[in-house]
DNA sequence: AACTCGGGGCA
DNA sequence: TGCCCAGAGTT
């Protein structure tokens, strides 16, 4: 038996949410596929908005998987230092980019199975990439989609696999984009994995994990 | 399952 | 100063 909210509580949860945050939109909003795959790279543990800095400057001149292998590891880690893990994320945009050339033809695959080969690319990118850019069904699940969803009873699993399938299974397909940001900025400004503002939360008349806490 | 990578924003 | 951050790879 999954600890998950009915279908009324599940529409008035999202309701909420939406009234709480009605310009979901992301800092990364990249149309072109390649360019959205490697702002995600960049995103690993850091905001949306750095990335947007570095992006904004990085894509001025290289704007292709070409384009980066004339760069070394230094000169990629120099220019997107300020997102943090830079040495790791320059190695391995640097080796997707000489994959994508040289075996998808210089284009971004749009498969889930063939985007997480790729260096620097796990589950969360590969959905970002195949839900935004190819317009496939997923549910790119990070740690505060994953903590929030979980407390609130939008999902019950300890895995993210399960938690991307309970969202999908209870989540308006329609809702799928605003929703996955709606989850992060409450995580990031309410639902906090420490310390979460319980307080301030208009969602504590649903939530399990409040629920759980009080008694 | 635990560890590593990390500069920068903010209290 | 210390805490925290739109993950992924390695051991």
């Amino acid at each position: 038996m999954k600890d998950i909210l009915h279908k009324s509580e599940i529409k008035e949860v999202l309701d909420i949410l939406k009234k709480l945050y009605p310009n979901p939109k992301s800092e990364l909003n990249y149309s072109n596929p390649f360019e959205l795959l490697i702002a995600t790279i960049l995103a690993a543990q850091c905001t949306d908005k750095r990335v947007n800095m570095i992006t904004k400057d990085l894509f001025k001149k290289y704007k292709k998987p070409e384009d980066y292998l004339e760069l070394s590891e230094e000169e990629l880690g120099k220019k997107i230092k300020s997102c943090g893990f830079y040495r790791n994320k320059s190695k391995n945009i640097l080796k997707t980019c000489k994959i994508l050339v040289e075996k998808y033809g210089g284009k971004v695959p749009n498969s889930r199975e063939e985007l997480m080969k790729l260096p620097g690319v796990g589950r969360k990118t590969a959905n970002v990439v195949i839900s935004n850019a190819f317009n496939q069904d997923a549910i790119a699940v990070d740690t505060h989609v994953f903590r929030v969803s979980n407390r609130i009873g939008l999902a019950n699993s300890n895995d993210v696999f399960d938690t991307e399938k309970d969202l999908m299974n209870n989540i308006p397909k329609k809702d799928w984009s605003d929703a996955h940001h709606w989850l992060i900025f409450h995580g990031r400004r309410v639902c906090k994995a420490r310390r979460p503002k319980c307080e301030e939360c208009p969602l504590t008349k649903y939530c399990l994990y409040y629920k759980n806490q009080i008694k």
